[in-house]
RNA sequence: GCGCCUGUAGCUCAGUGGAUAGAGCGUCGGCCUCCGGAGCCGAAGGUCGCAGGUUCGAAUCCUGUCGGGCGCGCCA
């Protein structure tokens, strides 16, 4: 249990006490208010703070600050040892402290258990989610347009398994689609000494790929006019080729420390059959009608603002009908829980999948999509435009080798996942030796050091912070330690990474400080020394918890 | 026109109704005889786009408005 949860709990038998005592009337309706505690901003004003008096001021129609007064009273009149001192201020806040022994206590739980330090108990443990993210098409190598999508997605998947729940990685791509056929079209042009089609693929991956062209797809037919086979020839040429890209884009997501666990294709939900009884479901269910010929979901029967195609009138499918499939095939492997992440441009279509999860009878909730924002790349104050088709892009690859992939998810994990950013690629990487996540990591580096010395030395940590942490500077740090599982959960329960990135850098900041008051290895002083080597210790673990959770390196020298 | 996202320090961004709105970078000024100077200390820099409203209390919630982004296909 986090340190904020006692203090929850602690606020909460007190008011039952001061209700039952008589020092406060019960509330009117007999409800009980939710208690809210906060980690103030101004140090002095304690550890936690309740605004319980506030907000009860109006129901018990009393002055807050009597309210504040009797709770106060009451916490420091509660059963068994002391944890908190209570004080009020201000309008009626209750300003709680927690007493140095509760914090010494706290604390040895992290270094005889440092795997489970930082895992949050939170509700939602246990559940079996699915995450599917990146999902570009494999028609070209990933660009860094692609790489938001696969730290955002990386990255709340690591949130969620701190949280306990048990989270597949997913990427859904499609392998036979329009795309593809023109991407061989592109590759046998240029195989064949032709100008690539105007509607085709420009990179120089492409020029790559049909230099490597076997001979078998048709890599040395003649230049002439087109052949009557030249479209199954494209259609082989683009399967071969998007095979290779796509395992070029899996060996690209392992090297950012992404990987997936499932390798889903469009083709495979036709072929099994899921689209089929999706639509048959939805059918049934008389969601479906036909119009010009073409059959029609009646999404707008759940709040959309039209009604949208599922099969046209050429009898193929629409992409849609593959999602509405794909929600089948996913529930039906057993997740509690779905999240899609997508970019912010495919909003417009957020809505009728989650109408038709909800039509086929499926709970709505359990159908999450969350949306990226728009991430601007700009080289020297000039935007890069991001085209696979003209060419014109920056790979995940290359920006990986300017900027390195702890920076880069730094970059990310440090910023909400859908607010529009700007990045600049040589400020990134100018700016990459000053990025906060070396401050971090330099932090962590600099307690190894330390502890080899006291190794050297032959001081050994003492087993337990009780009674042993004395000064400011101890209590001080130790106090930013312990709210690792805090920040942890609210991180699980936001499903964002923003908060664990700025406790980083505030632990680091503390330590830092903490370096410069005391003196950690110091033979003449041993049990001091064994009190602050095991507060060291503890902080080591608590900033590679946190790198660890955003998939970042915690070095021991660098 | 309609819908969604967004507007916070010179720049890039945090800030889930609370007390004096923060960080990094940049700028300016200091700090090692000492466990790692990728460090520490300090300064300047803000009408939280604007206007109303709700609330004991609003950067945060509501309405309007202005600016930016993205959508509004029988494309994916």
């Amino acid at each position: 249990m986090t340190l904020r949860a006692q203090a929850r709990r602690s606020v909460e038998a007190a008011w039952r006490q001061a209700t039952t005592s008589g020092a406060l009337p019960p509330m009117p309706d007999g409800t009980v208010a939710d208690v809210t505690i906060e980690r103030p901003a101004n140090p002095e004003h304690g550890d936690f703070a309740t605004n319980l008096a506030l907000r009860l001021a109006r129901p018990l129609r009393m002055p807050p600050g009597a309210i504040a007064a009797a709770l106060a009273d009451a916490i420091a009149t509660g059963p068994g040892e002391p944890v908190l001192k209570a004080t009020v201020a201000g309008p009626g806040f209750v300003n709680l402290a927690l007493t140095d022994a509760a914090v010494e206590a706290f604390l040895d739980t992290i270094r005889s258990e440092p795997a489970a330090w930082g895992r949050a108990a939170v509700p939602g443990s246990g559940r079996r989610v699915n995450v599917e993210f990146v999902s570009a098409n494999p028609t070209g190598p990933l660009t860094v347009g692609n790489a938001r999508g696969a730290f955002v997605g990386d990255l709340l998947c690591r949130v969620l398994e701190a949280g306990g729940q048990q989270v597949t990685r997913e990427y859904y791509f499609n392998d036979s689609g329009a795309q593809v056929q023109k991407l061989g079209a592109s590759i046998i042009a240029l195989a064949r000494g032709r100008e690539v089609p105007e509607d085709g693929y420009h990179g120089d991956y492409v020029e790559v790929l049909a230099a490597e062209l076997p001979a078998a797809f048709g890599a040395g037919a003649p230049a002439e006019a087109s052949e009557p086979d030249d479209e199954a020839a494209a259609w082989a040429a683009g399967r071969w080729a998007s095979e290779r890209i796509r395992a070029g884009i899996e060996a690209s997501l392992e090297a950012l420390g992404v990987h997936f666990d499932v390798w889903k294709t469009e083709g495979s939900l036709h072929a099994e059959g899921w689209v089929e009884r999706a639509v048959e479901r939805l059918r049934a269910g008389g969601h479906l009608y036909e119009q010009d010929g073409a059959l029609w979901f009646r999404s707008t029967a759940f709040g959309d603002d039209k009604d949208r195609v599922v099969i046209r009138s050429n009898g193929e499918p629409t992409y849609f009908a593959s999602d509405i499939g794909y929600v089948t095939e996913k529930l039906s492997r057993g997740f509690d829980h779905l999240i899609y992440i997508w970019g912010a441009d495919h909003h417009g279509t957020v809505a009728r999948v989650q109408n038709a999860a909800q039509a086929m009878g499926y709970d709505r909730a359990a159908v999450e999509i969350l949306l990226t924002g728009w991430v601007s790349f700009v080289r020297d104050g000039v935007e890069i435009s991001m085209s696979k088709r003209a060419g014109t892009f920056v790979t995940l690859d290359e920006l990986l080798a300017e900027i390195g992939p702890d920076a880069a998810r730094w970059f990310f994990a440090s910023r909400g996942a859908n607010v529009n950013i700007d990045f600049d690629i040589e400020l990134a990487k100018k700016q990459s030796n000053e990025n906060p996540v070396y401050y971090v990591q330099y932090a962590h580096a600099r307690i190894a050091s330390i502890l080899r010395r006291a190794a050297e030395a032959g001081l050994v940590a003492a087993p337990s912070l009780r009674d042993a942490l004395g000064g400011a500077p101890e209590l001080g740090l130790a106090r930013i330690v312990a709210r690792l599982p805090e920040v942890v959960e609210d991180a699980v329960g936001a499903q964002e990474t923003q908060a664990i990135t700025t406790y980083a850098t505030e632990l680091a900041t503390a330590f830092h400080a903490f370096y410069r008051d005391a003196k950690v290895v110091d033979a003449t002083d041993p049990g001091r020394s064994a009190a602050r080597l095991a507060l060291v210790d503890a902080t080591r673990i608590t900033l590679a918890n946190a790198l660890g959770l955003l998939g970042i390196s915690a070095p021991e020298s660098m």
